[in-house]
DNA sequence: ATTCCGCACGTACATGTGTTAATGGGTCGG
DNA sequence: CCGACCCATTAACACATGTACGTGCGGAAT
């Protein structure tokens, strides 16, 4: 019980470490996110579908995908959410979640609409506001993804990806020393690139053996970023 | 004399009804935009560059490219422009223009900004309504995008932009039965859909000698909707 | 007219990536 | 301890697409 409390105020740091990077929060905005109510689901679960709002719900923990399906039964998946992302950054769009949102791990939503207490209507203001940041980066994401889809070869688009995964997770500081959790399998890899799940598996022994990543107990690690970079022409 | 004058006016026309397909204009606000300064480019300049912030730039004629440019110079055309779109879709996000756009053919654009009068608080209200509404579309845009350059075949890129673009130049009265003008040269197809000119060319011929399209003296006419649609598995 | 140049169009060949299928290593529940 | 299942891994083959050329048409400049 103790350790499981632990836990959850330990996400909870988590998700304020990220949104705390874009926008200040007043020590009662952080103790309100602290105390605001939470939902655990499990791993493969459905969290959000296409079409529902979620303006002010956050992923505390675990990692998610936004996924959509074609009619012959493929799927794209248009990207990957971390701790501290919100389900539905386009809200103040008008823009309701775009494709249904799916847990690959166990995961914590936290909802921001249950808090109470008089100071909501300024801490939504707030939330809106960092929606609105991130809402940039998705732009910023879609681009990188159109380019990687579009322009490179496919070792070049699993290099960017990976290393788009590990400035997302530093920020969060769920990184240490180039390495991070990795709880994707090479069929995600494969639907989210647009690669075959054969040729992903091609593809990452080809990086593993020319030293530049490691993968070991679903960890992964970037062994030599600045090759990768070159190889990927990452830039951000 | 008379006749660019009449021409320039047709073009204002068509902006207004592309803008009136999405927010309700009163007389008043379409005639400050029939009045508003406008500026011509010629095919080929540049007419934004990527960080410009350009929240009320439209183009009242003739079509545009978004591009950028990788290190190795290749490109990426992330869209194209058409009569009635504005420049910077995501600007009330505080997102500049996010790529270079350049003009396909000779362009008008009408810069809202120049109005003076009494009501311009208004007719901007409204504007910033009209970038949102765009915004959502040009999201939809970038998912459609990535699933063509994630998922799909060559013929199912093409014939999905096809009628992408039809749609479109229908809603601004653009279009006369499945015929609309057409100023992409095969390179411009190629960058935007991930493709090989050479490829681009197989494809079109393919698509001309299956009866789908046709396409004469720099206009493109669908000829079997139907099928297009079934092929590129478009949904709108 | 002549030249130039952009662009559509074609051919031959190379290769990246997809497809199919089979194998083996983990992990979980019985 | 066993089987069931998921996942990574590998091999063999097919094919879509890229690369490197070249041709020819048509418009624009001179």
């Amino acid at each position: 019980m103790r350790a499981a409390h632990d836990l959850s105020i330990r996400r909870r740091e988590t998700l304020l470490k990220g949104m705390s990077a874009v926008v200040a929060l007043s020590d009662d905005e952080q103790q309100q996110i602290r105390t605001a109510g939470s939902e655990l689901r499990e791993k493969g679960s459905l969290i959000a579908e296409d079409g529902e709002h979620r303006r002010s719900s956050f992923l505390a923990s675990g990692w998610a995908l936004r996924q959509e399906f074609l009619a012959d039964g493929r799927r794209q998946i248009s990207g990957f959410l971390i701790p501290g992302d919100p389900l539905a950054p386009f809200s103040y769009l008008g823009e309701p979640v775009s494709d249904g949102i799916v847990a690959i791990t166990p995961v914590e939503i936290v909802d921001v609409t249950h808090i109470g207490g008089p100071r909501s209507a300024r801490l939504l203001d707030v939330i809106e506001r960092f929606n609105l940041t991130v809402a940039r980066d998705h732009l910023q994401f879609y681009r990188n993804q159109m380019i990687r889809l579009g322009c490179h070869s496919a070792v070049q688009r699993m290099a960017h990806l990976l290393l788009e995964l590990h400035s997302r997770l530093m920020r969060v500081g769920l990184t240490s020393d180039g390495r991070y959790e990795f709880p994707l399998t090479q069929e995600m890899l494969a639907d989210a690139l647009g690669l075959s799940v054969v040729h992903v598996n091609r593809v990452m022994k080809q990086l593993r053996s020319a030293g530049l990543v490691q993968q070991t107990g679903g960890k992964l690690q970037i062994l030599n970023r600045k090759r990768l970079e070159q190889l990927s022409e990452y830039s951000e």
